[in-house]
DNA sequence: TTAATGTCTATAGAAATAGTAGGGTTACAC
DNA sequence: GTGTAACCCTACTATTTCTATAGACATTAA
């Protein structure tokens, strides 16, 4: 019953950006090219006016997408997007990565950005990174066996189920 | 065998910030005083010497902790910080949520802090909620699992398993 | 040819992080 | 009772990151 006034909120706490804005966009714009009729490029503006994303700001994050090799691109009229491979096959792990960054909570926890901290000579600290290690493969555990298609499909089998209700 | 250099480093790669330089040196400063004699207070500039913390942001640190009832402190000459409790019932989770906030990749999976997101209407914005539900309940059985008594004991441990093989 | 579409770079405002600065308050030691 | 060592508290700043926005450029279908 809260949020009576019509405002926008995005995020009005600190620190919640283990998973930014940008990547929820770069989920969701991959959400709809899954759900595109195949072959069919899907414009940006489609995309942005669809999800609900800063056109311009939707641009950056197909282009990053792109050079990843996740999706392709046809330009000039008639141009638009559609994903590289079956969506079954792109992993939230994979795109928090490219968008976001490295998934570990440590530098001295990511596989793809390993980074040794040298203020963390002292025992405790080494135990600040095994209790951490283990945050990180839970995390990687759930982030790379989940997918586009996931996305996509499990919602409607819960809308069924709630339809069913 | 890199590093050669003997420069400072902290943290050189961007989000890494699921726990902060912050906490970090607050689970340091706890595992210091756990390391203490108990009933004898330790001061704030012998907690920043021994852990290489900056003093005064320590200072500002141990004041969180105090209000948030994980330390007690005596005040003039003489003074310093001690535990409130027993370093095995102060979990790595209650002190990161004291000072980096909610344990949530995002707001609307706090449970200290909720908040709906409205921009996440569609289906696949749920599904992404789903996923990271997942994560986040990964996260707090690890996080809420571990005290500082283990930071303090198990790299002890692991230092006699060292010397011993 | 032209209009629609993606490509790319630069910039800017807001917020969070990681401190620093500097005084105020308390209480032990003498 | 005074001095000084210690904690208490508020405010400020520099840096970085996030979240875009702006605008010129390149490509292609009609």
């Amino acid at each position: 019953m809260a949020d009576v006034s019509g405002e926008r909120i995005v995020c009005v706490c600190k620190r919640f950006e283990m998973i930014t804005q940008k990547a929820k966009y770069a989920l969701r714009a991959l959400s709809a090219l899954a759900q595109a009729e195949a072959g069919e490029p899907m414009m940006i503006s489609d995309i942005a006016a669809q999800q609900k994303i800063p056109k311009k700001f939707l641009e950056q994050i197909l282009l990053d997408l792109k050079h990843q090799g996740i999706v392709i691109s046809r330009r000039g009229k008639q141009g638009g997007y559609l994903l590289r491979k079956p969506a079954n096959e792109i992993t939230f792990g994979e795109i928090l990565r490219i968008i976001d960054g490295p998934i570990a909570p440590l530098p001295c926890l990511s596989i793809t950005a390993y980074r040794r901290c040298d203020d963390c000579d002292g025992e405790q600290t080494c135990e600040i990174r095994h209790v951490f290690a283990r945050v990180a493969d839970a995390t990687r555990k759930v982030l790379f066996s989940t997918t586009i298609a996931d996305a996509v499909s499990l919602p409607n089998n819960a809308e069924v189920a709630r339809l069913l209700a």
